[in-house]
Formats: C-alpha cells, structure tokens, sequence
DNA sequence: TATGTATCTGAGTATATGCTCAATTGTTAA
DNA sequence: TTAACAATTGAGCATATACTCAGATACATA
C-alpha cells in the first residue's frame, strides 16, 4: 500500500523514509559536481589514450599527435582541459613541453573501469 | 637533438621510440571505447546522484525523483542509460520498478574519484 | 635579427547530450 | 470496463563538446 504523499502535485513519493536516508548520505552539490567533472575528463576515447599513453612516461605534444593521428592542435586542446583538472602536469625544456600524469589515481581509475569491463 | 622524422608532411615525431613504446601498450580501441562510455555514464551529476543513492537500498522511480527534484520522464531517461551500460538493474513489483546498481565496482569508482579530489 | 620549430589559442561548426512535454504502455483496483 | 497510478518513450530544444582552421606565442639557432 503506498503510504505517504507528502505533496500534492506531481512530486509522488511512495517510500518516504528510501528518500530520507538517501538525502542524509548524499555527497555536497559541490563534490558531485566535481567528480562529475572529473569523470568526464576520462570519458573522451582521445583523452583516455593520452592518459594511457602518458603512464609509459613523458612525451611531447608532437609525440603524442603522431601517436594519436590528430593534430596537434586537437591534442593540445585536450591536454590543456586535463592540465587545468590536474590530472596531467609539464615540464619544458626548451621549444619542447613534455607532458606526464599528475596524479597516481588517474591510472587506477583506468585500471579499475578495465576490470569492470572485463568480468 | 631531434632525431627521426619519419614522415615528410604534417606528421612530425621527435621522440620515435616512445611513440612506439606507447602503441605496444595500448589498449585495443574497443576496449577504449567501451571504458570512455563507462567514464561518460558516470560523468553528469543527475546520474552520479542516482548511483549514489542507490548505495543505500534500492528505491523506485518516483522515489529518484522527488529526491533529485527532477521530472520522472528525466530519471526514466537516465536510468535507461544506466541499464543499457549495466550500471543499474530492477525488478518489478505490481506497477512498481525498483532500481538497484547492478555492480559493486560502481562505487569503488567513486570512491576513488572522491579520494582523488580530496587530498 | 630573421627563420624555423614547438605549442598554444580563439572562432567556427557539426555532433552529442540532458531536459521538458505530450503521448503511450503496463499494472492495480473500483 | 473504467479510472488511476507507475513508468516508459519519442520529438524537440538549448547547451556542451571535440574537432578544424588560421593566426599568435615561445624558444633555438643561423
């Protein structure tokens, strides 16, 4: 039996106490926001083989667009979104930037994905 | 000093071996495909509120959606999403569908993200 | 300084996405 | 059967995104 509807429009609720608790545990607006954001870093084909490639070690922009098949503009347009998200850094040495990974999570949340994939 | 370029036109390589080094290593492109739909399942708010919340119990459509404070036809959409990618299941009751995550993996994914962004 | 290399940047464009609205399907009960 | 409820579906729309192109910036060397 549907028990309580606390409104009396179109916001039907039939297990009062299910949206309660899931409101107590819920993440701040703030942090959903940013692990979406985060995920959605991860969620581009081109960006996931930047970030895979980047765990061989460092490599130049013009390595990694030969290695990709895309510009080099295209590829420094993503690697300026993963740098503003911390999740790659660079180092200059001359005319050359080398990119690598910034961070030792982004590698386990690939490797975490590729498991789920693969059960 | 740059070595080897081994294309004329556009395809400049500096570094020819960490070219290679990187395709030996990379995944097969199905896989990243599959894994970017997975990273993009989980990439917007609505739907990580939603798996989230089904952490703590399954809960119906209705339910979702006063929590959300969205339309039921927009967690319906998401929810499909999240089906199709095996990220959520249900089972019905009557007129009722509950929804669980169909996948422990789901939340260690978050909760790595979560790691990542807090320290 | 002038030239070439390495990279970045902004504008424009085609596609993808998340929502709303209206209509439909499936289930229960009067 | 009829009415009400639970959920789904498809179309349409506004926004976001990933790329290309043209041009700008940073550095090295002749």
């Amino acid at each position: 039996m549907p028990a309580n509807n606390s409104e009396t429009c179109h916001c039907r609720v039939i297990h009062e106490e299910r949206v309660a608790k899931a409101k107590t545990t819920a993440l701040a607006e703030r942090e959903t926001v940013d692990v979406a954001q985060l995920f959605k870093a991860m969620a581009d084909p081109t960006r996931l083989k930047i970030l895979r490639a980047l765990e061989q070690g460092e490599m130049c922009v013009c390595d990694l667009a030969a290695y990709l098949g895309v510009s080099e503009s295209a590829v420094s347009h993503q690697l300026r979104l993963l740098r503003q998200l911390h999740l790659v850094a660079n180092r200059r040495d001359g005319a050359v930037l080398y990119y690598r990974l910034d961070d030792h999570h982004v590698s386990e949340l690939v490797n975490l994905a590729l498991t789920h994939l693969r059960e």
